[in-house]
Formats: C-alpha cells, structure tokens, sequence
DNA sequence: CGGCAGCGTCACAAACCAGTCACACACGCA
DNA sequence: TGCGTGTGTGACTGGTTTGTGACGCTGCCG
C-alpha cells in the first residue's frame, strides 16, 4: 500500500485529517524550512499566497530548491483572480493553482482530480553519471552501486557540482547554490566540504572526479 | 563577456545615471570586474524599503506596472525584521526580501543564490584549434584529447596567443593581455611563460605551436 | 671570425593557496 | 539532561605558482 503526502501550508495549517476515512493519505504542515518526514509516495503540496513569515512564491522557490521533494506538485492557493498572479506562481514553480480559501476537503477534491487527470506524478528518477549514480528521492547517492554515506550538506553540494559538471563552481557559487548566504560563510569552509566529500567517495573506491581549479573553484569531471 | 542588467535603488546607488527619462531608477551594469559567475538572465532588481523621494512598495507597484520590465525579479531590502512589511512588500509585488541594510557584494551573493535557485547556468563553451581544444568554463585545455597541465597564469597566457593566433604578440601586448599591469612585470618574464607553456605542450606531444620572432614577441601558429 | 643583442632555461625566494585537523557550537534524539 | 552527529572556523602545513637574476647558447651583423 502506497501512502500519499499531502502537505499544507498557511491557512490550512493546524487540525488533524479529517476523520480518517481515507488512510492512504498522510497530512502534514511544513514551516518555511521544508517538509521533514516524507513517505516514500507522491506528494502534494499546498502552498498559500501569503503567509506569516514568507510569501508563497519564496516558499515554492525554497521547496522546489529542496532536494528532498524531487517533483511533487505544488498548487499555489491565489489570494485574487489575477493573471498576473498564476503567471508569476507557475514562474515560481507551481505546477497548478487554485482560487481561494479552501477548505481540507476542497484540498481532497483537487488532488482526486488532478491524479484522475494526469495519473500520479512519477517519482524522480535516478540520474546516472557514469558510476555514480543519485537518487534524490531517497537522499542518496551510489558510486558503482555502492552507497555513499554523506552528510545533508555532502549530498546537496554532490548534486550542486554535478548539475555544474564540466564547469568551475567558484567557492562563492557554491555557498550560494547551496542556499548558505544568510549566516554569511566564509569562503574557505568550501574546501572542507569539498575534502569530506571526497573522504566520502574515497570510501567506497570512486577516483575522485572533483578537480581543483587553483584561484578557481572546484570541477566536477568525470573524464572525457 | 556576458551581462546581467541589475538595477539597484536607494542606497545602493551611486554609479552611472540612465537616461534622464526616469529619475527613480539608477541603471548599473555589472559585468566584467566580479561577478564573473553571472549569467545572462532576467532583470534583477533591488528597492529599498525606504528612498528619498518615495516608498519603496510604490516603486515596486510602479516597476510591475512597467511593461518593458517583463518577469524581472524584484527584491525588496527591508529595514526591520517584520512580517507586516514583508507581507506588504510581497503583495505590492515584490517577489523576495532581504534584511538591510546590504552591499553591492551582498547584492551578487543573493543573485547568484537566485540564479541556482532558477537553474538559470551558463552553457559550457568549447573552442577547437585543430587538434587543440580550450575548455574556458572547466579551466582546461586538451591536446589530442589530453588534458594539458596548466597554471592559472599559464591557461590564460594560452587563450590569449590563441585569440591572436597568426599574429604577432609582443612581450609587452601579452603582459597587457594577461592584465599584469600593476606591479609592473619585466618583459623578460614572458620569455619564462612561454617556456612553461611550451614545456606543458611538450608533455603531452604536441609539436610547438608557438613560434619566437626576433626582436618582436611571439606567434601562436597552428598551420601545418 | 668576433661581437653582441636576443632568447631559452635553470635555480631560487617569496607569495599564494589548498588540504587537513582539531575544536566549538548547534541540533536532534533518546 | 547527556550523547552523537553535522557543520563552520581558525590555524597549521606543505605544495604550487610566479617573478627575477644569472648563465650560456643562437643567430645576425659588420
């Protein structure tokens, strides 16, 4: 049995489902850091247009940077009938809206509809790169089919420098692709992540295809 | 060289006015000096939450109301750490905030951030001489397939007799070229260069492509 | 055939920079 | 509350890069 995330945010937030008629589906709230407990099954988020600490469009832009959602849908909940509105949501990364409020059980309604539309979303697959291989659904990461043991912070930076394989990431490109500016973080620490990752991939036998760029940044290459 | 079209507002102005047709907005065109991990990409714009001659959320609705400014992405710099102003800001329009009070370094940090966030990155480039090939984003030459150990100063010292190949480069062109003006570097220097360079070609059985002219530079010369 | 400017190369010192370690701190968890 | 993990930072260290002077060779001139 399959179990299906549905996340709420803002307005919808607080209560418990809804009488548990139906137990596939598991409820949850996020805050603004991102969801913390996912089930393995597609998800489906709710964000509202406006919320106490944030706006929906940068908590859409947060969860979409997030790692962990791989491709949940994400319906943004309009506070106006405005088409200047859907456009910047879907711009933001919402992959569908609704006009607002709603209710838990509206929220159910669309969800029945959108998986009687398009059938459930697929989960992300893997991505492979030569020997390594990343499973951003479950947070891991494989070389020649073994696992990786890293860190949070070790996978996020993996998959920054794979998304920029075969180009230098500056040190300061990378602080920010990892969304690390607000404590600002000095430069240097890069290069140690950058050696745990590599302690990591040594541990499994992988020659280490990150290249130091002197003055530079780091290279991801996986040869030729 | 690439650009990105920020406008900075408030007080992060203080460089070159636009065109008088609009007093409000100070154009500034970051490009060749930092942020050479910028890309090209939407309009990135800043307000202050507070400018002399008008508020910062009517300067937000004013730039949405701007057709020319299509999706460019507005960040507005709070004064005080405060819901209410962030949710004001986001519903005149704004699409992030940030704490002031900030820097034009500050600025780059949360572009390039923004710019991960989007997956807005730059193509790999990939220039070819013959059997010579030039990687600029990865730092990297191959001769043959062969990667050329380079230093930074070496790389560089590269592409440019390559950008001037079939010409003369005079010690002093390649020591502008390579921008070592500052403490100034004497010519003979470059003699070293090109011997290092012409060392690294070597090593990976490139016949020399670089040619002494006598009494007047160098010539990077690929003919045969 | 000298003489000499020009060039290639070497060795060296200083500056620079990346790798690594230990430590402090924060955070989640039992 | 204490414990273990994850993370950021300062400091140390060793290697690399780079500009320069020195030395010897080359090729051109008369």
């Amino acid at each position: 049995m399959r179990k299906v995330n549905i996340l709420l945010t803002g307005s919808l937030e607080g209560g418990t489902p809804g009488g548990g008629e139906d137990r596939l589906l598991d409820f949850q709230t996020i805050g603004p850091h991102g969801p913390e407990d996912l089930v393995d099954g597609p998800t489906w988020i709710f964000v509202d247009w406006i919320m106490p600490d944030i706006s929906g469009l940068e908590m859409i832009r947060r969860l979409r940077a997030d790692d962990r959602l791989g491709d949940a849908h994400i319906t943004i909940i309009l506070e106006r009938d405005s088409d200047e509105d859907r456009r910047r949501a879907i711009q933001a990364g919402a992959d569908d809206y609704v006009l607002g409020p709603v209710d838990r059980n509206s929220v159910l309604d669309r969800i029945l509809k959108l998986q009687s539309q398009r059938g459930i979303r697929r989960l992300p697959e893997r991505e492979r790169y030569g020997l390594l291989e990343i499973l951003p659904a479950a947070q891991q990461a494989r070389w020649n089919g073994m696992a990786l043991t890293l860190s949070p912070n070790e996978f996020r930076l993996l998959r920054y420098l794979v998304s920029e394989r075969g180009q230098i990431s500056s040190r300061r490109k990378i602080i920010a692709g990892l969304g690390k500016l607000d404590p600002p973080i000095d430069e240097r620490t890069v290069d140690v992540w950058i050696g745990r990752l590599r302690r990591a991939l040594r541990a499994v036998g992988a020659p280490d295809p990150i290249r130091t760029v002197r003055a530079q940044g780091y290279v991801f290459d996986l040869e030729t």
